[in-house]
DNA sequence: GTCTATAGTACGATAGAC
DNA sequence: GTCTATCGTACTATAGAC
């Protein structure tokens, strides 16, 4: 896919953040090059900084673009009952990160890598997410229809479960992703009633 | 920690290998320089290949050991049945875990910077790890006492709630190992259990 | 907008002195 | 067993030509 010179602004942009994407999920942030990136686009490493102002900035941009529009489509979640919206959150869950696995495990393992201002708005966002899982929860248990010891834990536990799916699942394998859902709702159903 | 010329070939060793797992713990092996595994041992970075042959036969040691460890503890299982044997796994995996963050970490994170040949090994380790914790949900399935439409999945999701401890628990804080392995234990029986 | 060329730095690993 | 010194390579990022 080399390249030859010319201008090309309107489509390289994105073609690096997707080979960033790419490159990041597979090897680490630490472990890929920008020569690494540019090769994969088919430019030289040096054109890479009319898109990007240094690498970190690269991996920010990313991590923050993929927390946007997670908590964005979290934000389209129904009115209904305390379960009905925790079936949809299990759903959510498992559709997005199976559509969108690069970025789901970019955020998931660099966040050590991003400088600490970076840092802080990552995980201020990843913890709003949590904090709309949580208050599903808390909303259950109030209503006495969840039986929850700790719903901070039963939060941190659901959302454990439900990443998990993405380490193993192969598309087109044993499970279609319907059924992964209703097996995955049907588990989360009965951890947080009582039994 | 500076260090004079000498000889010490009885601590050193293990001292590299305690500043390697601390460091890939906390950087990402690619980030980690030999240099700053030799800084933190106090020696200069030539000495440290007294005690590997490179820097991917480092990584392979930590985590190779790491999985012996605990494949030798899953072997100490007690008899019983399908319900005690799945709540010592969840006491187990949850005490192992917090007793060993660095370890459970690497083996999580860095598998996909091990050279093929040895993420081979690996990843069958792991994943005797997994049959074992299977078979244990095969075994309940059969005797209905537990009621799972996919053994393969619920292992998998069990597995990766009890790993999300790691992501949050703090020692001292909120709530104690005893009551955290308690609440698990107790989302794990219901959601393997019909309802 | 992209190229070539390069400055400046860091890396993994080895050789030979002590 | 550890040191100093260094080889050969690779890196991020920038400067200036086109």
């Amino acid at each position: 896919m080399a390249r030859k010179t010319g201008s090309h602004a309107e489509i390289t942009g994105p073609r690096v953040r997707e080979a960033a994407l790419r490159l990041f999920a597979q090897y680490g942030y630490a472990a890929v090059s920008m020569r690494q990136i540019a090769r994969e686009v088919g430019v030289q490493a040096g054109a890479l900084y009319t898109y990007t102002s240094d690498k970190q900035a690269l991996l920010f941009d990313l991590m923050h673009d993929h927390m946007s529009e997670v908590l964005a489509g979290m934000a389209q979640m129904p009115e209904g009952s305390p379960g009905e919206r925790l079936e949809w959150i299990v759903r959510y869950h498992i559709g997005y990160n199976l559509s969108h696995k690069d970025g789901v495990f970019i955020n998931y393992m660099e966040l050590r890598n991003l400088e600490p201002a970076n840092r802080k708005v990552i995980s201020a966002m990843r913890r709003r997410y949590e904090d709309a899982v949580e208050e599903v929860l808390t909303d259950g248990q109030e209503k006495d229809v969840f039986q929850i010891p700790d719903t901070r834990l039963a939060t941190m536990a659901v959302i454990a479960m439900l990443n998990g799916v993405n380490t193993w699942y192969r598309e087109g394998g044993r499970l279609s992703q319907e059924r992964v859902e209703r097996i995955y709702w049907n588990m989360v159903r009965r951890a947080v009633k009582g039994a």
